[in-house]
DNA sequence: ATCCTATCCTGGCTGC
DNA sequence: TGCAGCCAGGATAGGA
């Protein structure tokens, strides 16, 4: 499902396609889709606007507007399980299960496709309020080894929801978490103030490679879901080491890949590389 | 503070 | 071949 590599890399195929472009109409055909507002407050909100610039926080996609030069709110998506965003000629048969589009000018349009309808878009005024309780993103500088030593030894979570809380940490979601834990040898029900020193590092390292090697193949797509903006699969899906693999043998140690619940999620990991 | 459950959704899969 | 029932999962709300 989209989580940071696969928003990021939707981020990048879509900035040159959307950048400096006005917002000339919208249309709503899930109102749930909207988050926050009735569908036709959306789209006074954001018709006839400019998209400034596009970029990334967390999970979301994040498209600042401007109007006549000056700062007019933000545009917020959010893909959860199955959103897709491309942009296409108007003129190109609609999927059915395109949920919203923003004609932009040029007889170009911005489809957003959701199977799930779990997808939500949000027009708000101050993007940076509505985001401030996200966590630290895994990427950024700031985001060092020392901090996430401290800030797991002050919870006293099970490590994979803590990691999985986007207010703890930016970004993460059940695929990589559960490949950046094996990759760190930690089982994924360890306290998260119980993680010796080494293993903390070993996580800070494991979040940082997956995460850029995941981008670097434009995400997974592991069902008929998740594609680039271009209609493309990722590839990282062949890296896996835990998730989807279960009964398979470790490709460190040869051990079975365990699956168990964790949190209401499902959960893979080697019995013998991540013990307790 | 932390955990658990339900909710939102539907295509795809399993089992009969 | 058909169909009922279950499953996946990001975020959030409410209760324990």
């Amino acid at each position: 499902m989209p989580e940071l590599p696969e928003v990021e890399t939707a981020v990048r195929l879509l900035r040159p396609q959307l950048e400096g472009r006005r917002i000339a109409s919208a249309e709503v055909f899930w109102p749930r889709t909207i988050g926050g507002q009735a569908p036709a407050a959306f789209a006074q909100a954001v018709v006839g606007a400019r998209v400034a610039t596009l970029r990334r926080r967390a999970k979301y996609i994040v498209a600042d507007l401007e109007r006549g030069g000056r700062g007019a709110g933000a545009l917020l998506v959010h893909l959860r399980m199955t959103g897709r965003l491309y942009v296409e000629p108007a003129r190109a048969p609609r999927d059915k299960f395109v949920k919203l589009e923003l004609a932009l000018e040029k007889g170009k349009v911005l489809r957003f496709l959701d199977v799930r309808k779990f997808g939500r878009f949000l027009f708000v005024e101050d993007a940076a309020s509505e985001l401030a309780a996200l966590g630290p993103e895994p990427l950024e500088p700031q985001f060092k080894a020392q901090w996430l030593q401290v800030a797991l030894g002050a919870r006293k979570r099970r490590i994979k929801p803590l990691l999985l809380d986007q207010e703890f940490l930016a970004g993460m979601g059940n695929i990589y978490t559960d490949e950046c834990l094996h990759q760190a040898g930690i089982h994924p029900l360890a306290r998260s103030d119980r993680i010796d020193a080494a293993r903390v590092k070993r996580l800070h390292e494991a979040i940082r490679s997956v995460l850029r090697a995941a981008i670097q193949r434009e995400g997974s797509s592991f069902d008929v879901f998740y594609r680039t903006p271009e209609g493309q699969p990722g590839s990282y899906q062949d890296q896996f080491k835990v998730y989807g693999r279960t009964g398979k043998p470790c490709r460190v140690c040869g051990e079975p890949i365990a699956r168990v619940v964790v949190g209401q999620r499902g959960t893979h990991f080697c019995r013998r590389c991540q013990k307790r």
